[in-house]
DNA sequence: AGCTATTAATAAAA
DNA sequence: TTTTTATTAATAGCT
């Protein structure tokens, strides 16, 4: 992403291929943690430099934890036969499973709330848009019309000034809405 | 990178946050791939959805692999005697552990919603109300002033009728808006 | 799910 | 490695 395309094969010169991972990694950490923190996800990355160098990041801060809930998670039935099967008291097998249910219903209720809480939101906010729309529409009219009022009284008022001697108690012909009580 | 500057921190709008979680996952999971293919490293990315869900990239083809090798390279002694059969129990009691407090966490999560729910009125329909009022209370005024001009032809006419003989054609002084383009 | 306007990442050079 | 700069790549906000 810079000064030209790059291949998307081994960089061959070692000096290139050395800046390159140097800042590639510190990039694909960064961007771990970014997607770990604006999205609330749990992120484990390990890289292995060519020379067998170690690079980590565990978003938890526990790489040993994020690899025991991978290892629990991903279907491995060896896994989950060795750690069945032995010595661990049925209770509280029971009671890990019931918290696991409550808690994927729990996840699932606050989603939807909160997707209903924001359809609410938006729809209340569109209705208010048209509302708002329209009031300025009416505003326009309501203006022109009361252009055409004026004009209507300037030209009869020319009209008696010739036409006859009379004399109209001349009153302010504006009446203006400019003021903006609200801004 | 777009369209505005990010916080850093976690997108609120469920919607929002799984698009985004969505877009990343696939950004981070490349980046990684073209990391190991231009440096020749070996990488492995594991990334748990805030719901429990699995994304995972291993380089090499094989996580299982990775993990070992990790396990072996990284100077963590007491990690290999851990994992036989002994401490299982405790493994087991720490996920009751971050289960209960998951559970805690999502509800106080639920509780912060009702309240949020109550206090629906965001700062932009606030802004959006009062513009409302306001544009009403223009309308109000408009027609005020609106009446008040018909009056004053009307008065005109009639002095004229009565002062002078003189024809003025006669226009429909009334401009409504009550046709409600919207409702 | 696509589409852009923008921001972020980064290749090359120093 | 780090910094700077010129470009490309990623993606936030909208449809």
């Amino acid at each position: 992403m810079a000064r030209g395309k790059v291949q998307m094969r081994r960089i061959e010169n070692p000096v290139h291929r050395q800046v390159t991972f140097c800042k590639r990694r510190m990039g694909l950490l960064k961007k771990a943690k970014e997607l770990s923190v604006l999205c609330d996800a749990d992120i484990g990355v390990i890289v292995f430099s060519p020379h067998g160098k170690i690079y980590e990041l565990a978003t938890n801060g526990n790489m040993q934890g994020l690899i025991e809930r991978y290892k629990n998670k991903s279907n491995l039935p060896e896994a989950q036969a060795e750690s069945n099967e032995q010595n661990i008291p049925q209770v509280i097998q029971q009671d890990v499973l019931l918290l696991r249910q409550e808690v994927d219903l729990l996840q699932n209720s606050l989603s939807n709330l909160e997707v209903w809480v924001n359809n609410i939101r938006s729809t209340k906010m569109q209705i208010m848009s048209r509302e708002i729309e329209m009031l300025k529409n009416k505003e326009g009219i309501l203006k022109a019309a009361n252009d055409i009022l004026q004009e209507r009284i300037i030209a009869q008022t020319s009209i008696m000034d010739v036409g006859c001697n009379m004399m109209i108690p001349q009153v302010p012909f504006q009446l203006t809405t400019e003021s903006n009580y609200y801004f």
